[in-house]
DNA sequence: CGCGTGATTGAAACCCTTCAAGTTTAGTGG
DNA sequence: CCACTAAACTTGAAGGGTTTCAATCACGCG
């Protein structure tokens, strides 16, 4: 709960008490590695904040690819915000890369902050921007960065990630084939080596 | 005005004459197809809803090509939220491709809605979440259609953007080049003549 | 009419994928 | 702790989809 009680007391809108009164009420979660949490078709009754461990969220297509859409590592959330918000039913998956433990976030969770502090709506606000100038980043990155370069801001980005995710999810990640990534990375190594 | 009132009063949280008052205070402008409105370095002061006419957001990377970010015909919002919500310089650039008339958008307008009906903090959200939403969507196709299953999904979601917008920023919109677009036009309408 | 912009078409080059084979690494049970 | 197996990563060759560059065509507008 460490990292959980940093996250919402960062900003001085919470004692300790009210902290312990509210996380009573959560359901806290352990999940073995490969375990799957969300699939398609579930309408999203919750988000899950990684207290520890990882995460990730990906679709599966017709023809079997996988992309992945977001990884969680520690004192992140992950959801289908649009499955929570609108009550439809998620195109996504969401598994456990490692053992990860995860406290359950109702939907209303950011009222029930809200009621508790109002400084939480802004705290909600900023999130939801921060997610939105995330994707906006990703975006652009997609319509016009080659594999190189999609990588190496992917390793600027998550240096922590580089290490713990799987080679093939990263190249899950950045929309190209695992053989790719890891030619990539040749390549890179070679100019890395000659300098 | 009459596409902003409906815009605003749709959900009922508003009558006419909080109406008149409110619009007596912003301003309204008129750009020409062509007008420049926002630069990469600017810090977005406002956002623009689009009463009459088609905006669109983009990005120039250093080597000359424009990633296009957004379109906004009538009653959409156009802006970096970032950039706005963090008051940083933004990456965008904002311009008019028809002859448009768009309702400046103080930053706090949002708060200026929900002091006359909290019910507006609720529909700021939505806004965010489906802003969410169309992002995923896009990343999630970017990630691993094709260029025509790209463009098919465009045609679909924005037809009468479709014939509006010159070929060659559909393109850029999907990330792919004018050249690219048209051929791939071309074996739609061989695939679709042979049906 | 002539100019400029947008759309088309062709050929070559390039990046990435696919498929198939190896090699390395990590996890498991003896 | 080693041996074994599966998963992850690497490497090669062939193929496909896009890009690039260049030329041509179509059209609207001054």
């Amino acid at each position: 709960m460490e990292n959980f009680k940093r996250y919402l007391t960062q900003n001085g809108a919470m004692t300790d008490e009210r902290f312990e009164a509210l996380y009573a009420t959560l359901l806290v979660k352990r999940y073995d590695k490969g375990r799957i949490l969300v699939r398609p078709g579930e309408v999203c009754k919750h988000s899950f904040f990684v207290e520890s461990g990882l995460l990730r969220a990906y679709t599966i297509t017709e023809s079997g690819k996988t992309h992945i859409i977001q990884f969680a590592p520690e004192n992140w959330i992950i959801n289908d915000r649009s499955s929570a918000y609108f009550n439809e039913p998620t195109v996504l998956f969401v598994d456990a890369i490692e053992d990860t433990t995860a406290i359950l976030l109702d939907n209303d969770f950011s009222c029930q902050l809200a009621d508790i502090n109002p400084a939480y709506t802004q705290h909600n606000e900023l999130a939801l921007h921060n997610h939105i100038r995330h994707q906006q980043m990703r975006i652009n990155s997609l319509l016009g960065a080659t594999a190189e370069e999609r990588y190496l801001d992917f390793v600027r980005q998550y240096p922590d990630l580089t290490l713990r995710v799987p080679q093939w999810m990263i190249a899950s990640y950045l929309g190209i084939t695992p053989e790719s990534l890891s030619r990539v990375r040749k390549e890179l190594a070679k100019k890395h080596f000659s300098k």
